[in-house]
DNA sequence: ATCGAAGTTTGACAGCGATCGTACTTATGC
DNA sequence: GCATAAGTACGATCGCTGTCAAACTTCGAT
């Protein structure tokens, strides 16, 4: 294992593929929580109620649209937000759900 | 049949029912279509590829998110995209499916 | 009054995806 | 080396949702 998991180029984003990786409540908190973190964090430090191996499902389809990155650092996978490479290419999608009023609803 | 179906208020959308809405390609499609016409669209003149049984859930659950309005016309339901209200609670969000690069995606 | 056009409703079906437990792998620390 | 910690991989379930056909409703036109 240990290797950095495959990532999808900028130019590679896929709308559908997007819109299916958020539309996921879970995931969804996750990219909330990454937002709202100035560092990077590690697969078991987020609060989410699933198990281990549905978690690792979830950073399995965020990676693969193109949300995340992950790296290992040990045996902990940190995780990213592409922020700016996902706003590039879907401007204002990620500000219309890590807004305030977009998370109270 | 014939009355105005029930639509929700905009504040009584919900971004996880509108995320569901958005995800399905036929109705991003119906969207899009929708978005880029100056005038409401009847139901049975949309450029999409599923029966009327399937198009009438799609329309459905379009309403139900709140995205888009009906209302009947004779034996004709038109649909209008409910743009500055959706753009009012959640901004950004139609913008970024509506955008060229979105479409081309 | 009849017919056709436009949608709706209902029921059935198929496929996908979120979930979990278990077993496995890899790295760290003692 | 061994035990533990952190994830991953693999099947198996199970519910949801997109799909359609068929029967029905409503309105407009003839």
């Amino acid at each position: 294992m240990g290797r950095t998991p495959p990532h999808p180029e900028a130019s590679q984003f896929d709308l559908q593929r997007i819109l299916e990786a958020l539309v996921d409540p879970v995931r969804r908190s996750i990219i909330t929580q990454l937002d709202a973190s100035d560092e990077d964090i590690k697969c078991g430090a987020f609060d989410i109620q699933v198990s281990k191996s549905t978690a690792t499902h979830h950073f399995k389809v965020l990676r693969e649209a193109g949300l995340i990155r992950q790296h290992y650092v040990g045996t902990s996978r940190m995780n990213t937000l592409r922020r700016a490479e996902v706003d590039e290419v879907f401007p204002g999608l990620l500000d219309a759900l890590t807004t305030h009023r977009a998370k109270e609803r």
